[in-house]
RNA sequence: UGAGUUAAUCAUACGGUCGCGGGCCGCGAAAGCGGCGUGAGGAAAGUCCGAGCAUCCCAGGGCAAGGGUGCCUGCUAACGGCAGGUGGAGGCGACUUUAAGGAAAGUGAACAGAAAUACACCGCCGCGCAUUUUUGCGCGGUAAGGGCGGAAUGGCGAGGUAAGAGCUCACCGUUGUUUCGGUAACGAAGCAAGCCAAUUAAACCCCACCCGAUGCAAGAUUGGGACGUAUGCUCGCUUAAAUGCGGAGACUGCCCGUCUGCAUACGUCCGUUAAUAUCGCUUGAGCGCAUGGGCGACUGUGCGCGUAGAUAGAUGACCGUACACGACAGAACUCGGCUUACAGAUUAAUCUCAAACC
RNA sequence: AGGAGCAUAGCUCAGCAGGUUAGAGCACCACCCUGAUAAGGUGGGGGUCGGUGGUUCGAGUCCACUUGCUCCUA
């Protein structure tokens, strides 16, 4: 299962004015229909420094790369982190998991 | 044994499964797939300096302004960095630390205080007058004492004096000078002056030396280019005409000097579409070892190594083992420094101090 | 990533080539005025000048480091 990465600032923007959420303990999804697999996160300085950014990113793309096949559509997502004082792959995982299963109930 | 000082190194390690960015090789028309190997730091940080590199009508000379540096000698591509030394400060000591030019070029410096380079408030002393005495008033001397203050006529002792005072003398300090040592900063010794010239320059300032601006979001390639015409910037005179002169503009300001079109629209000819692009983009004042020179910073020679190049931005997830249970923290054009953050671990000193023992 | 700035009372801002006591407006409190409120008048409280260190007799001001925030450059 493979996905693009979103890039533009434009699409950041389209997304977030006109896309669905899904809220979860440690993060939320904001949704928008797309023809292909693609997926952004966004990230402030209230995360905390370049290291712990960094982190967060890798565990986002893990996490939500093995728990890709969930989906029975195609999405344009951006990732939205929550900030906390620790960060694990595990709880990225579970939010994953439960976004996932709600996205896949409004489907039906 | 305890407490320190200085210098240096490391920055969890190993194995398995899955995954990511470059590179090379193979297969493939391509998309892609497979294999091999590689992939963050001592500070990658702050952006405080110095360079390379790039662009800016290439920046040239003089004066001015602005900014920076400031003991000496070296090192370096360069530096505001480093090394070695000098003076000051701190420590019993090993050692540490230091923006450390000039106050006889000038200006300024609140409040307090009589006075801030100086003018006598209290006090001390002398003289005159008054007064029985005590004492009071006036004139003068005096910087030893009190008081004010961050700072009060160099400090301390002796002589001296009416009382005092570098007024005189010894010692110390200061300043000047001579000799010696040192490349020099400076040091040592001698002689002289008798203190004139307080402090403050991270206050203005003066002196010496240095500095073009902007930064890879620089910039290059292509997104069209060449020629002609018109209009605007663009002001005056002149001319068919940016033709010529002046003005104007650019080189931070002025003088000299140099340079002068640019933009838009239309027409003709040549060329052909990708901008979320490609290059810049990583081999460089490189790193390690040996050896020669130098107290050292550093450097000559030889041998070896191949060392991230992303672009919403690559190092992660899970499992196991070990222990001291893992700090600060993520390259973004590249180097040399400085500064700041940081759990700890290890090593080296004919290093220092204290105690005990021999 | 590169570059430029700002921080002073609850809020918005002054503050000189370093000097005695850090000001102004709004807000707050008390009183006056009114039958009562607003407006107006009088008086008052409130500041380790973002932090640490240095220079100086003395620092909001000068210097160094540091923290937070804002803006510009595709």
């Amino acid at each position: 299962m493979n996905y693009l990465r979103i890039k533009k600032n434009r699409e950041f923007l389209k997304i977030f004015k006109r896309g669905i959420r899904v809220h979860s303990p440690a993060l939320s999804l904001i949704l928008f229909p797309s023809g292909t697999m693609r997926m952004g996160i966004a990230l402030s300085k209230k995360h905390g420094k370049a290291v712990e950014r960094n982190r967060i990113k890798r565990l986002i793309r893990e996490s939500f790369n093995k728990n890709l096949h969930m989906l029975q559509k195609n999405w344009a997502v951006v990732v939205l982190p929550r900030v906390a004082d620790g960060y694990s792959f595990k709880t990225f995982e579970k939010s994953f998991i439960i976004c996932f299963k709600k996205v896949n109930g409004w489907g039906k």
